[in-house]
DNA sequence: TAGAAACCATACCGATGAGTATTATGCAAG
DNA sequence: CTTGCATAATACTCATCGGTATGGTTTCTA
């Protein structure tokens, strides 16, 4: 390690870089849990710190604001969003398929960062001007993906929708919403409510029953 | 009126009445605009007084604390949805007929209280703790007899759904989320979405296109 | 092992805003 | 005109919390 120049660090992970992206990582975890529970604005950093066993300046050395933190949680449920809408429609298969699997993948990331997703929808006023519109554009993205998606099933036939626009904000909020109401530890597991809520979301974009 | 004995008058709106119910309506308007623009905790009472040109003692003549102004907000946009909900099922129509004109009447509540709606989502965590548990009773009702709906249908051969519990969150994310995306001037009138929205519903429980 | 540098805790500051005590105003009745 | 009551403004208190200056401690380098 000795050995090492300082100037080549910044390419590789070191052993303080882990460190640092550790303390960062249980920092937001921390905050997220308490935010999730209290909103933002009630959390102060003190309690963050407190369930962390540490101080408030253990926090600021990490980040530089309490805002930071707040879009550092947010960034996490958009982008989780788009990775599973890149995904679906990466796949070589039919309109109808790629529905279904952005259904499934979008409910998973919706649930899988349920606290995430809340947070962001309950505490965007809070976010800094700049991160606020980063994303938003990248929100933005996702429903312009969404109504592409719609369309094409629609010109292959295998959709009917008269207005694809609104039949994508209105997929969007059903996944959505399902922060609110899922339960880890609800009657369904999460495979069982991805099956349900892809198979609603087909019926909605007129595919036939049993694909 | 000096020939009327007070104690009658708790009986009847009397001007004095209608005025304090005034003042009441036109601070919730001026606060539910302010916590919608900038969030609840971001907004300040002096601020809400000043957009109404008095001051904050006004305001306290009229609401005991900053969260019963919020309580008060909150409970707008569930009676609303709770009204869309009585009124469908009241009607002596199919199950069909009644899940569309719950759609439409539930969506048209929602974007007709879309500050209302938004502010109850946003900002629940700020509820006194006896205000959040009242409007929780109502949201469970209101998902309650949608579940009902949902299960006549099916039992009516009407709709096909394989677990109308998750139908019925689904329904309940996809119009509550219309908060968010509404737009008063937005390319469609709020009619021409409630068709939009409600033929998307029907579809999703598995009913005919064109009825 | 000396020395330095990063790191974090203690203790603090300054601003902000909910709620209130007191004072002023205006309206109604006699 | 005057007395009294309700209403709202001025001006204040007090607690809270985001952020920081400073000093001690650990860890890494040489």
């Amino acid at each position: 390690m000795a050995l090492i120049d300082r100037s080549d660090m910044a390419e590789f992970a070191t052993i303080r870089d882990e460190v640092t992206a550790l303390k960062r990582e249980r920092t937001v975890e921390a905050a997220a849990q308490l935010f999730y529970d209290r909103g933002y604005e009630k959390t102060t950093l003190e309690a963050v710190a407190e369930t962390m066993g540490v101080t408030k300046p253990f926090i600021y050395n990490h980040f530089k604001s309490k805002a930071e933190l707040l879009a550092d949680i947010c960034t996490r449920g958009v982008s989780a969003s788009l990775v599973a809408m890149d995904a679906a429609l990466a796949a070589e298969v039919s309109p109808t398929e790629k529905l279904r699997m952005l259904s499934r993948g979008f409910l998973t990331a919706v649930l899988s960062n349920q606290r995430y997703i809340a947070i962001l929808t309950r505490e965007e006023k809070s976010l800094e001007p700049a991160d606020f519109e980063r994303l938003s554009v990248l929100r933005r993205d996702f429903d312009r993906k969404l109504v592409a998606l719609l369309q094409a099933g629609v010109d292959a036939g295998e959709f009917h929708l008269n207005d694809p626009y609104v039949a994508a904000l209105s997929i969007g909020g059903l996944v959505s919403w399902a922060y609110v109401w899922y339960r880890p530890d609800g009657r369904l597991s999460l495979e069982a409510l991805a099956d349900e809520v892809s198979s609603l979301i087909l019926a909605m974009a007129g595919v036939p029953a049993g694909q």
